[in-house]
DNA sequence: CGAGGAATTGAGTAGGTTCAAGGCCGGTGG
DNA sequence: CCACCGGCCTTGAACCTACTCAATTCCTCG
């Protein structure tokens, strides 16, 4: 795990990466650019150039209403890949920004169609965030369809948690929380004000301690019974043996016809 | 257009198909299953065995809650490919089910797999197909996080008619609708009674017809302004010629090789 | 023709919003 | 070092959208 950038480090959750593996996926997160916080990256309209990893950083994905209101439906944390699947896109339909002073390396769609082909484990292993992705956006739905306020904001305080776990950004369910109370609102529907005294009642109530942009989860088994889920839907597990033999065979046959 | 099946009808609106592409195509659809109406397809928990098609009928993803609450997330109709993401995953996250007799064709993950190898311009548009559906996904958040009743369900008919237009199933703005409004609700975050009384008003409004399982928009200008949104997002306007010669070079130097 | 699910209607309620004012905190400039 | 400023958080009170519960009617299908 050593020396491994975030992108490694997220993808080998789902599937034991060769050295090489590694190797080529850090050398994807060489070329970095630098945003100031609270930059759009990708603005709606926009023409799709590449796709986008997240290094350092955390931006959301997000789009505004004739009336100004806001709706954001991904954070995106160090580690992450987006922007895959609108490579073959004539327009984007949602723009991305940044809360706080962001890298992101860029990949060309040329080298994603490279890496789909040429590397099937790399390859699998972006199929599978995508599909964690789909998975975020679906749990995200449930939410906001069928979860009360409070169990709205203890999913996604938890959801936060248990990513930055993923790869490595969070210690004893404590990590860096850069959003503001209207950032909050705007991802689970609700109003800043509404989010605020339901944060109030879960300081008051012991389950979290929150302040200075930094969360801790203090009790997540009752947080988890408030939102009413687990955290299955991130698929954390890593692939079945089955699947890693059937990729593993699948690299092998590539590197023998090269 | 003629004798050509859904599938191959909705991806060919993305890119333009060869005759053997189309053939292809239309070949994975031949092994179809039959499924009464309401009848799970997928069942939350089970284990990934092949992407599916779509071939006649209408089924809907959903999840249940512990408290039994459920929220729809997706409604399939003829020519949508599903479970496509999922073949890597150890398990289900959530179930599908049947609303009307339902024929199903089931891809192999191999085939899948194969299919991306060896027909890039096929896997190209089942990409596209990707694109579309995290799309619809992204939508349905903004629709619930953030508009009124009126424009929740003013959205998802128009959705559902502009996607039954794309495949060649809606005359006029008129479609099969075989959901009840029950169903609406829980496709929408709201009570079927509340359904009932917007359904009702945009019926004295004359903004659509509704009986018997036929919807009509009479005024989709309105009922987009009521939704605050257009169709941009489910991307129908094809690929960009760009796009379109750089996939056919890759089909090219794929026949090559072979 | 009868039965059961779906649609419809009404009345009362509640969860979340809106509007508005005040307090806190971090950053900036003198 | 302190004073000021602006953004964010916090709190209160009134309001409203959508929910709940319950009863009635309408369809559809056997």
């Amino acid at each position: 795990m050593a020396g491994r950038g975030p992108l490694a480090t997220k993808l080998s959750r789902f599937i034991p990466l060769s050295d090489e593996d590694v190797q080529l996926l850090d050398a994807l997160c060489i070329n970095e650019e630098r945003f100031e916080a609270d930059t759009d990256i990708v603005r709606e309209g926009d023409v799709p150039r590449s796709a986008f990893v997240l290094t350092h950083g955390m931006a959301f994905g997000y789009r505004l209403m004739p009336d100004g209101k806001r709706q954001i439906f991904t954070f995106m944390i160090p580690g992450d890949v987006f922007g895959l699947h609108a490579c073959l896109l004539r327009a984007i339909d949602h723009s991305i920004a940044t809360l706080v002073p962001t890298r992101i390396a860029t990949i060309s769609c040329a080298t994603v169609l490279d890496l789909f082909q040429h590397h099937p484990r790399i390859g699998a292993a972006l199929w599978w965030s995508a599909c964690q992705l789909i998975a975020m956006l679906r749990e995200r739905i449930v939410a906001l369809g069928r979860r009360s306020a409070r169990g709205r904001v203890a999913y996604l305080l938890c959801e936060l948690v248990w990513r930055q776990q993923a790869v490595g950004l969070a210690e004893d369910h404590a990590i860096r929380l850069p959003l503001t109370q209207a950032e909050l609102a705007d991802a689970l529907g609700l109003t800043p004000v509404h989010v605020n005294r339901i944060l109030q009642g879960f300081r008051r109530d012991n389950l979290i301690a929150l302040a200075h942009h930094r969360l801790t989860l203090l009790d997540v088994e009752r947080l988890q019974k408030i939102a009413g889920f687990n955290q299955d839907y991130l698929h954390l597990g890593g692939a079945t043996t089955e699947v890693r033999s059937y990729i593993d065979a699948l690299q092998r046959n590539r590197r023998e016809v090269c």
